[in-house]
DNA sequence: TTCCTTTCGGACAACGTTGTCTCGGTCGGT
DNA sequence: ACCGACCGAGACAACGTTGTCCGAAAGGAA
């Protein structure tokens, strides 16, 4: 009662040996109808349930698949965990999840605690550059990242580069020439890219770069907020914003209209809800993030199977979500300093 | 290379006994300086890693906890969960996160699960009303429940009642006597009981009450949508809607935005992102999740201790966060049908 | 009836770790 | 110098499970 039932305890309930509830259980090998329905009735009433860490520890595998992501507590990395975790339900995986805070330092430890307790396989979204301390790991522990990608590692990603400009181009056919760029954060790989793209884009249409238009963004809302503030002091403020980072995005969206500025064009990089709701509503590239976590769960899958394949680096297509706010247009040349809100009226 | 290193590797590695080097691993006995620089050298040139399944089973102590929630992509869960990971880490617990998807069934198959694994407790939403099945795994794995309470168990919760009773009582103070109340779900324990505040203040206001105007509202955001259409079709339409669930609130907004009808008082249990930029902004009863979870994490580590404490249902205090949408006026009898938005500044 | 085959249950070891016990060695005290 | 006490290290068993092997029983064929 106190205790709870091992397979040994059924055994002698039914009065059989261990090893005949351990086929009963598994349902493998052939045994008498008899003996197990004895078994059965057994295990209901001592409310067995095996257990599986001595199973893992003897057959060798894990029965769980781990997760490190910056914060669970984020659109992006909630869903993408969501379908990471639906997906495991159907392979009797469990998911183990980690936040690695953006903390390089703490990331090595989320890795090595999962090496320890032995996950199946790890779908990480990493923050630090050398992971080679998961090397002796790695063939009994495929790791698959996602969002971003590591030199020697499968990932998911999406074609930052290529979305970015995408979004960048749109403001840019709005006729707008000053385009702020928030969520840049050198330490990501993919601020980093969308940046690039971000510059070049204004390169290609003789746009003068400004660095002042892009300013530092580390982790937080506030710190978007803040820098939002930043390039609205500007004496050359933005008439455009590309957010770089749907992490951002709402803080940004929020700080906008407790100043009053919706005269902004606005393009997010992540949808996130109310996005259609706000108004003016914003334009996004979507970069969806439940099938990157399914597909970067079905390409681990693949390496449990076959651990020593060709590495992939799979990148999930994006869509550009048309609203209305990259159509905003740039107000008159005669800007009132400090100016109220301007509405513009669409199509 | 190709296996892992186990205890007895680093042992004949660094030519002592297995026990030594599980001595030194732990740090719990003194070893001699010499022998233990011997055992972490092996240690580091091995790169072993202490198994956690097997300590966990000779010790019979589990090094995780389990969260059960409705579906981890959700702001409220996620949210929850990410307190709960903040301070599992601080144990050096892992968490393995299950979604029930509002199943009973699957919840049931999750938490035996969960006890299959030997998680040292559970967080759990319940969904379904039986769960004696974990009754002989409780005094080894307890179980807090939060969101929802369940008899027996120990619960983190906010009191909806009064919490729904002062939202549902801002919006009869702007006047409002055709109130809304949309994201019931008679399956929900936290829906009944904002349900029955919400009536019982329409009745000390001597509100005629109107089943028409509660419609139930299943799971997915498709079906919030459609409930607002529904009322917003009756032959008396509200003037004021009062959302009792924060996982509806954003579908239920856009839907209002999409058709236009920002004319409606609106207040919504729980919190979201964007709240405060949508026109009107959005006055909510914040449930703060994120001390929810952490505060049952606590009660759980509590429970770690002292598995027979007495029960203890504890509630987290919600906050009105003021914003305008519940001060929206009642539009003037000869309302227009199909009106157009119209806008009441105030204060 | 006897032998062979088939089929199914059980004893045993092992997965990697830690708790218990014991033993050898060393140090200090008399 | 001898004895006692103490401390550090190793042998052993066990956690709950499964894989391997073997033996026993049963059934069919000659």
């Amino acid at each position: 009662m106190g205790d709870r039932a091992s397979i040994r305890d059924v055994a002698t309930a039914a009065n059989v040996s261990i090893k005949t509830v351990s086929r009963v259980v598994n349902g493998l090998d052939t045994v008498a109808p008899e003996l197990r329905d004895r078994v059965q009735s057994a295990i209901v009433e001592l409310n067995y349930v095996p257990n599986t860490m001595a199973r893992s520890l003897k057959t060798g595998a894990g029965n769980a698949v781990g997760v490190v992501v910056d914060s669970i507590d984020d659109v992006f990395f909630s869903s993408l965990v969501s379908a990471v975790e639906q997906r495991a339900i159907g392979l009797g995986l469990a998911v183990v999840v980690c936040s690695s805070g953006f903390d390089p330092q703490r990331e090595r430890n989320q890795l090595l605690r999962l090496a320890s307790q032995h996950v199946r396989g790890i779908i990480l979204a990493p923050v630090g550059e050398h992971l080679e301390f998961l090397e002796p790991y790695r063939t009994s522990m495929p790791v698959v990242t996602v969002d971003r990608s590591l030199p020697g590692f499968d990932s998911v990603t999406v074609d930052d580069y290529a979305a970015a400009r995408t979004g960048v181009e749109r403001l840019v056919a709005s006729g707008h020439r000053r385009i702020a760029l928030i969520g840049f954060d050198r330490r990501i790989q993919t601020a980093r890219r969308r940046r690039a793209a971000y510059e070049d884009v204004l390169v290609e249409h003789g746009i003068a770069g400004d660095a002042e238009l892009v300013p530092d963004v580390p982790l937080g809302s506030d710190a978007a907020r803040a820098a939002l503030r930043t390039v609205l002091a500007l004496p050359e403020p933005p008439s455009a914003l590309f957010l770089s980072n749907a992490r951002h995005a709402s803080a940004v969206i929020s700080e906008m209209h407790s100043l009053g500025r919706t005269d902004l064009a606005v393009v997010s990089f992540g949808d996130f809800s109310l996005a259609d709701a706000v108004d003016p509503t914003i334009s996004c590239i979507d970069q969806d993030p439940y099938s990157m976590g399914a597909l970067a769960f079905d390409r681990l899958t693949q390496l449990f199977q076959n651990p020593v394949l060709d590495r992939a680096d799979l990148q999930v297509p994006t869509g550009f979500v048309e609203r209305s706010s990259h159509l905003m247009r740039i107000p008159e040349p005669a800007a009132q300093p400090g100016g109220r809100t301007r509405k513009v009226r669409i199509s």
